[in-house]
DNA sequence: CGCTTTTGACCGGCGC
DNA sequence: GCGCCGGTCAAAAGCG
């Protein structure tokens, strides 16, 4: 097999796989920061970026495996990871029916009068939100790390960069985008690992409530016809998990322990900060579950949402 | 000309 | 209250 034309992935114990651009990765989660455990070899930007998500609110029944296409796009690199966690709107909000009405701007539809001129408030001055919030909710975040030569992995969508910062303890400064797309509130952040500088830490926050611009969505009845599937998809944000984040065990058990997980600092780690519990949980209606698989769809083909 | 990137300024949250 | 820091704005520059 020519590697070139695979992608390698490294699996928690250090040991490399190669996969073709057309194989699935299983990754697994190893991020516990907050609950006690720590990154073995203690990988420091790994734990600000863990912190940065909010972590200190992550449960482990939170935590699922889930299947990565790799983009072949990317294939020269590599892959890696994913993560989940949740933060709920507050922190004895913890409960799946605990509902909050933050953080949901990017819903086109059913919007009530409150919601409108709350979109206008923020359209008007982003910057100066109602002094009646307690905090300024954040959108739900879904974080990984990818091995990568570029800084700003292709995914699919179209995206404005709206600013630069210096990251504190790294040489390396975080990129902030913005999805193109009007009334799409889709942001992401990019920075290098300051311990891996070949590893990239992508955060997406918030959902995209239009189809990828640059591949056209293939039908939800089965998975992705495109034998590369497609590039950039495969980077869509993967949260539409979430469900399964919440229904299923934790992969790990109730007994995993920080030095189990054989975590290195080139095993990718992914998370994911769904805050509020948001949509799915607000309208109970399917529709919005359908929506989420058909993106989940772009990340993961059928046959795969139907195990566990 | 329209869109994107760059970059310094600004703002709010948070810890001390 | 103050300073630090993350995140965003917005004008200017760059680019096709």
């Amino acid at each position: 097999m020519d590697r070139r034309d695979a992608v390698k992935v490294e699996n928690f114990d250090g040991s490399p796989t190669f996969c073709t651009t057309n194989d699935h990765v299983q990754t697994s989660y190893p991020f516990m920061q907050g609950h006690g455990f720590d990154f073995v070899d203690g990988d420091k930007s790994a734990l600000g970026f863990v912190e940065l998500l909010g972590m200190q609110d992550f449960g482990p029944s939170l935590l699922d495996m889930i299947q990565v296409p790799i983009p072949p796009a990317q294939a020269p690199n590599v892959q890696v990871v994913m993560g989940s966690l949740n933060q709920p709107a507050t922190p004895n909000s913890s409960s799946i029916s605990s509902v909050s009405s933050e953080g949901l701007n990017d819903e086109p539809v059913n919007k009530s009068a409150d919601d409108e001129e709350e979109e206008q408030e923020k359209n008007k001055k982003e910057l100066k939100p109602k002094k009646t919030n307690q905090k300024r909710q954040r959108e739900p975040r879904f974080a990984f790390m990818t091995k990568s030569e570029v800084d700003h992995l292709e995914d699919g969508y179209r995206w404005r960069k709206y600013g630069q910062k210096a990251v504190k303890n790294s040489p390396f400064p975080r990129s902030y985008y913005r999805c193109t797309t009007a009334s799409c509130n889709v942001k992401k952040r990019v920075e290098r690992s300051f311990s891996d500088p070949s590893v990239v830490v992508t955060t997406y926050e918030g959902q995209h409530t239009h189809p990828s611009p640059v591949m056209p969505r293939p039908n939800f009845t089965g998975p992705p016809s495109d034998p590369g599937f497609s590039s950039t998809a495969a980077f869509v944000m993967p949260m539409q998990r979430r469900l399964s984040f919440y229904q299923q065990p934790p992969p790990f058990g109730n007994s995993f322990s920080p030095l189990g997980f054989g975590y290195n600092e080139s095993t990718a780690i992914a998370a994911v900060n769904y805050l509020q519990h948001e949509k799915h949980f607000r309208s109970s209606s399917g529709s919005n579950i359908l929506k989420d698989h058909g993106l989940l769809q772009d990340l993961v083909p059928s046959h795969m949402l139907n195990e566990g």
